[in-house]
DNA sequence: ATTCTCCGCTACCGATCAGTATCGTTTGAC
DNA sequence: GTCAAACGATACTGATCGGTAGCGGAGAAT
């Protein structure tokens, strides 16, 4: 019962544990979780197996920590982004413009979130979890803004714009041929657009 | 090379490929493709596993006849929901009713095309491959849809859109709480009702 | 009725999987 | 300088992985 506590630990054990999950995480996004081994993940961190089991009890809770790290640094970002604007339309195409970007970065492969979520069945299993609280933590924050926006269905609207963002999250290099920070912008700005009148339809002028 | 010819083919053989093929499509969608086994697609199937590999010479050949199975169905349901309607409008709002039920139908679990992409690393698997001739099929469908219906820069738009059904598809019980049809439709609308105004943006009120 | 094809079954292959045991060594804390 | 804690290394477990070999039997074609 001696287990590591988390917090004070020894600095040899907090670089260890660090190493371990660094190099899991880096693993497990490019190639995916069930496509990596421990064995692999011991050789390219040179954390022993033994001391990567008395960290993380199983390879789930490996899984777990990455994605939990994954939200850390995303929120982290996210808000740097919203940071450099004042208004909510603003801090919206500041968000358009970092994903549109971030989605044609090199070695980016989706969403670790969704990823993740695909590779196990189980809607309980730990990570799956973590990846629902991330997502719903994205419509909160998008639905604070579109509130804060004037925007009179807020949740719903910013339901709409997390499915946009998903969509471009999971669109795997198709948005490369595309101006994708603005191709996201301009309908991030319909959406709110849209939302901003009464949303019982109607009014929008019909095709042929 | 007396491999067995897809045209045909002993009606023992058809009967066996079929099973294999449903037996393993349905497991590969439900719990992942690396997490389900050979074995059991055999056991669940009763082909035997010489039989599946006499029709498959690899998994990854029958993952990737899986995706072109569910793509051909796809497309299938898809020329059925816009048959419905006549206006370009029409089958948008069709499409969005039908995909806003899907997403909640019981077992639902993600787009399988995006779902399997997310499994492999390499962008030259077949399977990948074959997810990312569906997207683009769906990105060409609905910029047929768009052009029709007089929006100025189809291409654009018919990539919100599919970012809006890519979102939705991995959406995971989320769109749940909301009315989703209606919610796609909405935000469906507003992206082609921008379309077709001149998209150099400007115009759209300013939010505070 | 014979033949030829394809089936299902059992057993097996080497490789890899997640996880554990043991042990000697290093290192921060006092 | 001593001690306890956490490290790295090696070796191992039983299970499972994708894929193959060899068999006997069923069924369609002639």
């Amino acid at each position: 019962m001696t287990a590591s506590s988390p917090d004070r630990p020894d600095p040899r054990s907090r670089r260890a544990r660090l190493r371990a999950l660094e190099t899991a995480s880096d693993l497990f996004y490019a190639n995916g979780v069930r496509a990596v081994g421990m064995e692999q993940i011991v050789e390219e961190s040179g954390v022993a197996k033994t001391t990567i089991y008395r960290h993380f009890p199983t390879k789930d809770a490996l899984i777990e920590a990455f994605l939990k790290k994954e939200d850390a640094e995303f929120w982290s970002q996210w808000d740097a982004v919203i940071g450099t604007a004042t208004t909510s339309m603003g801090q919206i195409e500041a968000l358009c413009d970092w994903i549109g970007k971030r989605v044609r970065r090199n070695g980016y492969r989706g969403c670790p979130q969704l990823n993740v979520a695909a590779e196990f069945a189980d809607r309980a299993h730990p990570a799956r979890l973590v990846a629902r609280q991330h997502k719903a933590e994205m419509h909160r924050r998008l639905e604070a803004i579109c509130a804060h926006g004037g925007v009179v269905h807020p949740e719903t609207t910013a339901m709409q714009i997390a499915l946009l963002f998903d969509g471009a999250f999971m669109s795997d290099g198709r948005l490369n041929a595309y101006d994708a920070p603005a191709l996201l912008e301009h309908a991030a700005v319909l959406l709110i657009g849209g939302g901003r009148e009464r949303p019982d339809k109607g009014a929008s002028a019909e095709l042929a």
